[in-house]
DNA sequence: CTCTGGCTATAACGCTCGTCATAGTCTAGC
DNA sequence: GCTAGACTATGACGAGCGTTATAGCCAGAG
């Protein structure tokens, strides 16, 4: 059976993941996501009480832990297999959604916070990004890039690789991503050389 | 007098590209549009007869032309004037907005388009990216960079600004576009040269 | 068997959405 | 002054939204 049981509210937060990478948080609605995860909607509100704002927070941490551990995993052979890993997920994600899905997290933080408050999805969001950074600036230091410069370089590859991805659905094409893709490589691979 | 006549139309779509920066497509009603702009709700109707996909093309379009007119001016003074100008917008919009506002062509082409038809807003901001990457590899190959390193440059300079400007956003900080920008002016400087 | 508590089913609340229709007002040109 | 056409005012349409409430199911503990 894949239906019931506590495991629906794992179903629920990936799919709340995939299709806020889609259309944005705004335009996705929990009975949507309860749908689209096979559970009542009854139980969106019994798994995560204080509604649409909880569901999207853990969908965003959900999506970057996963891509976390990824990124992780495959930095032990080097930042430049890391990146490159890096690249070859979201390439994947694009070309297979056929440019209808994009990165969550990217989605979330262009949504205008109520004034005077930060929504916890967006402190999500910045988590998840400064997490990402880390992790790539961590790895080009410790392979001879220079502090300030491994910093910058993280940076710059998180945010170069999020534009590129929303370009590429924009246009329906993968070249920005590859042209991205061999700038960053060449980056990085003379930062911790250099 | 401010109101009326056709001068409202020109409030209504700079008001809207204003909206999308903020909330996103979805999250911006014809009717918000219509009270930001202090134009009647009918009058948008009057104006946009394709109702709310043909003001958001207008919109990005819009948005996308006064940049592009910024950076075609900056871009005489070489490429590396002309990046600087093009961060320095971008800095002026997140911090005088308190990172409220971003790019309202990055905020159209993260959302999913219907099955089998790409919406003309889209196709815009597709429109967009490429007019912004063209002004930018064109200088650079007149500056002496190599065909390819000049388109992927310029390719990679758009979107690094643009995913940076989300990430200011979620961290409500400048720091990463500081960052970025940092990198970006380094390498451009340096592929005019060599 | 009974009872408890996690989960579901169903319906409703007030609200906003995109869009359309219709009638009214104002202004320019004759 | 009068008429045409650009603009506005108003209200309605069906639909979907986030959220809440209430009653019911049903496995497993006692």
């Amino acid at each position: 059976m894949t239906k019931g049981g506590p495991q629906a509210r794992q179903r629920i937060v990936a799919g709340a993941a995939d299709m806020i990478s889609r259309r944005g948080l705004n335009a996705t609605s929990i009975r949507e996501m309860a749908k689209h995860a096979e559970a009542p909607l009854g139980s969106t509100y019994h798994y995560f009480p204080e509604g649409k704002q909880q569901l999207a927070t853990e969908a965003v941490r959900y999506a970057g832990e996963t891509i976390a551990r990824m990124l992780r995993k495959e930095l032990e052979a080097g930042p430049v297999a890391g990146l490159r890993a890096f690249l070859g997920l979201w390439r994947t994600i694009v070309i297979d959604t056929e440019f209808r899905a994009g990165c969550p997290v990217l989605a979330v933080s262009i949504e205008e916070p109520p004034p005077g408050e930060i929504p916890p999805a967006l402190a999500a969001a910045a988590a998840v990004f400064d997490d990402w950074e880390k992790l790539l600036a961590n790895s080009l230091r410790e392979h001879g890039a220079a502090p300030g410069q491994a910093e910058q370089l993280a940076t710059l590859t998180v945010a170069a690789v999020e534009g590129t991805v929303a370009m590429c659905r924009a246009k329906r094409s993968i070249e920005p991503l590859d042209r991205t893709a061999e700038q960053l490589q060449a980056l990085i691979a003379g930062a911790i050389k250099g």
